[in-house]
DNA sequence: TAGATTGTTAATCGATTAACAATC
DNA sequence: TAGATTGTTAATCGATTAACAATC
């Protein structure tokens, strides 16, 4: 959903009205069956005949992704990664809104980044006793970033953005976790590069087996 | 295959020599009938009666994933993301090396970030004919990244990670697309924290429907 | 009304799981 | 040899695609 929701957005900008599953398709490189079914899923957002419009859906699959609400986020780990996420300003725009940034180095105590001060780790309890906190994003090591999450799951925290290079071991919590695997994606680029090298290979010698 | 080879990695840290399929099914979650039916794919890896030899394993993952042969990496846009990738460590263990920075700020020119200087974006073909590079990641807005893919392909780039917020139009080219969109990301973790708030509610009220 | 395009059902495909014979 | 565990085939499941009747 999120790809359609990017996709209406820009065609919003572009002032476009109304869309078939069919351009939509093309635009988006997906069948025109698959969109429908998709989106019927949800509810019928179209209408026969007409196609659908974008900005009625889009508004739609905004609230299908709970982006009519404003979620607040802190981070923890306010390196590289963690400065790069909190200066980033289209988070906002879709109701995402940095309320905290943690560390544990000295150095950077009551810096700021993007107008937000950032605090001691050890201040979180306090910090979380009187600020609403939706969202956590980890961005610190790794070998600590198991123990920190679950001391935010037990200030009640119910969802994490985990960069740190481990799957958090929470399965049974009632935690959302969405992770970003940096590297994984890397090696995936990497395997994928492989793969391209051998297809076009294959291609050059004109042999038309696929394996 | 990158999320085996990280828990093989870590496995191969704890001293670990061999592991079923069951064993590794139940530290990564996934059922052992996959782990072996994924690992065979590829060859041959385990033993009957014994398992699998975690340093094998790991090595042969590895070459699959093409992490034996180095990678040259060069960064286009070198803000707080350009450099937080510039900074990671853990990419250069995997054999990916940082060789270039581009970025069109003036103010940036020869700035050094982990030994390795930020070059202005109009020599990017100069320094292309003088270095090989392997993959290129794209760090700017959006709007310039579309065009800069393509100046890309044309100096023989044949990998690209792509963080900018669309989805690059290289569909027919000869060319590995891998995208880290963070803001589909994020919006995904707000999706399933509604449906995640949704379920409890459900449990809570005693209701066993599905829907 | 005729044309367009959805919503929805049925068919196809691929991926996951289960089962078990092969074999270390 | 007996026990363990893979490799591999067959069964199940879910997701994608195709088709078309419903309807704007």
């Amino acid at each position: 959903m999120p790809r359609y929701y990017r996709y209406l957005g820009e065609l919003l900008d572009e002032g476009v009205e109304r869309i078939s599953s069919n351009e939509l398709s093309l635009k988006m490189n997906v069948t025109a069956s698959q969109i429908r079914q998709d989106l019927n899923n949800f509810g019928g957002f179209g209408q026969q005949g007409y196609g659908y419009n974008v900005q009625y859906l889009y508004e739609e699959i905004g609230r299908i992704l709970g982006l009519e609400q404003q979620h607040n986020i802190i981070i923890i780990g306010v390196g590289n990664l963690g400065q790069a996420l909190a200066n980033y300003g289209s988070f906002e725009k879709m109701g995402f809104m940095i309320t905290g940034l943690f560390d544990i180095n000295p150095a950077l105590d009551g810096h700021m980044v993007r107008g937000v001060p950032v605090r001691m780790l050890s201040e979180l309890e306090e910090f979380a006793a009187g600020h609403k906190i939706d969202i956590a994003a980890l961005t610190m090591p790794k070998h600590t970033a198991d123990k920190l999450a679950r001391r935010l799951v037990n200030l009640g925290i119910r969802a994490i953005w985990n960069f740190a290079h481990v799957d958090l071991e929470l399965m049974d919590q009632d935690v959302v976790v969405e992770n970003v695997h940096l590297s994984d994606s890397l090696m995936q680029l990497s395997y994928n590069m492989l793969r391209n090298g051998k297809k076009k290979e294959r291609q050059e010698k004109g042999d038309t087996e696929n394996r």
